[in-house]
DNA sequence: TTGTAGGCGTTATCAC
DNA sequence: GTGATAACGCCTACAA
């Protein structure tokens, strides 16, 4: 069922027929409702791949994505998606992985879809050569960032606090008097390194300076989180505190603990970041740093919108996170 | 940069460059050679919304989905995004809502967009609404439900028994000797109303057919899980097995009768479903009916591949689900 | 108020 | 081997 279909039924033009169906002015009020009750009949929708060809726009979103099953992203993307079909765009969700070479991909694929604006999600993507194959495919379509940025015209940002936040983590234990902490690291994304050093500073300014020393890599999993907790256990049996980058290797870390008969909080405490549901189901429930990924997808996508929509914003805004304190502090 | 920009460029005509793109034979080798440098110098990539339009095919596939947080269904959307990026494919995944006026609202934006497939993961899209939405608005393309199915001509189905599986999980509980058993359901779905029937026909062959009232309602979430919980405990303080129809809910159970003091599994065991990550993060480890989520989406995937493809499938399959036994039973 | 004609970028069908 | 030319379905000047 096309434009000219309806027309010949209504015995009008196309162009008459498209005018009614985007409400455009200028149609004698007889003739629009006979028309407009066709469309009704015949159930039309326009074809958007036909009308992205001649609008140069496709109504579609792309978001970016490492990979979808983490769980905060997850969220992340289903509040976007939410959010952008209310306002009639449609979302293409790719899961990029963490290789340079998947998120180029990624991106060319896109290119060839003529999509409307671009959302990043996650810090993995503040790196050289997503900047370049963005600057190279997409110099002009409005790009929001979730937890990351990029110095380029058309790219806005949103950041966390999370440099100050993991800090405050580590002083909290340091003030229940748990000085000899590790740290736990998933990858090295410019997010995580901003963890890192917020954990550093803390604890050199602590009481346990050598501990800047115990920075353990674990890739986000049930089983690293075990294993690395165990080894930390074993390297540094007097450990009193785990900071964990992410819920999901915290939670294992705490099984781990209670596994080898060491009691939570008491002797050692554990905190997680990003506060997951699974702070709420594991046993202790964990003290996690909320990076508030929730209010910056919204922001993110508000700020997608606003672009899309010709406004503008700041080229980077930054939230605060905050600790949510549970049993395992 | 379009195939006329290149054409001018090679000084040929554009048919020539498309041939190029689309390695169509009967191109003088040198031409050709020519030709893919001015591509690769140009970075060129073809307009998929023009090749769309004239092709009647856009490449992309649609994923409908209640709501992709749910744990299980967002594995499904990750390997489902995999393997169909791989041939090629762009997923729209629209998260629907489990309303009749979602779903069949997706269904419609969808149908401007000229999917070449669709894809229904979650047996709440088995029901009329979605049917009748289907017959009308993609009367031909290759349509497979994860988890359902429809009778319609062009759709496919993956099923778990789920019926047996639910009652083995009972039967297992029976065996250790827990006979009072409540069933615990988030929603009326069909797939859950199997369970519901697993679960009544156990019961009643067993030691306490009383329970075949035990029947509650609670929508998925962790608190739910825990209310429902408590009011099972103060209706039936005698309860000795809680079946819950989805992990999210168990899990929250489990802590539920902790927190009251009853011993798991020695007073009360629990059973989920999903075998989703939860399992191995509650304390103690939840066990579940593995309904073989990750295997269904893999071979609902599989078969829309291959309707697409033009090969053929029969329109229902059932797949076998499984208990993984872990610290609660 | 409505119709005609051209074009969006690509592919497919004929000619040459 | 290659080049016109006509679609695909829609939108939008410009004309009437």
């Amino acid at each position: 069922m096309t434009i000219y279909d309806i027309a010949e039924k209504a015995g009008v033009s196309a162009s008459t027929v498209s005018r009614v169906v985007n409400n455009k002015p200028g149609i004698k009020p007889e003739t629009r409702r006979k028309i407009e009750a066709l469309l009704e009949q015949y159930d039309y929708t326009p074809n958007e791949t036909a009308r992205g060809l001649v609008k140069r726009s496709s109504k579609m979103i792309g978001i970016l994505i490492a990979d979808i099953r983490y769980a905060h992203y997850m969220d992340i993307a289903f509040y976007v998606e939410q959010e952008l079909s209310r306002s009639g765009y449609t979302c293409l969700i790719l899961n990029t992985g963490i290789t340079e070479e998947g998120k180029v991909n990624a991106i060319r694929r896109l290119a060839q879809r003529q999509i409307d604006g671009l959302m990043l999600v996650g810090s993995t993507f503040q790196c050289e050569a997503v900047e370049q194959a963005l600057a190279q495919n997409f110099p002009d379509i409005p790009i929001a960032m979730a937890n990351g940025y990029l110095p380029l015209p058309n790219v806005k940002g949103v950041l966390v606090d999370e440099y100050n936040g993991v800090m405050e983590c580590i002083k909290l234990m340091q003030k229940k008097n748990h000085h000899k902490i590790a740290f736990i690291i998933p990858n090295t994304t410019p997010s995580n390194l901003q963890k890192q050093a917020g954990f550093l500073q803390a604890v050199r300014e602590g009481k346990a300076p050598e501990c800047a020393d115990w920075v353990y890599l674990a890739p986000t999993s049930l089983e690293e989180g075990y294993r690395v907790t165990r080894q930390i256990l074993s390297e540094h049996p007097d450990v009193e505190g785990l900071m964990f980058c992410e819920d999901e290797a915290a939670v294992s870390g705490i099984r781990a603990l209670t596994d080898a008969g060491i009691q939570v909080p008491e002797q050692v405490q554990v905190i997680g970041i990003d506060n997951t549901r699974y702070c709420e189901i594991c046993n202790p429930k964990l003290t996690a740093l909320d990076n508030m990924m929730l209010e910056m997808s919204m922001e993110t996508s508000r700020i997608l919108m606003e672009s899309l929509n010709g406004g503008t914003s700041p080229s980077k805004i930054m939230l605060f996170s905050r600790i949510i304190e549970r049993e395992t502090t």
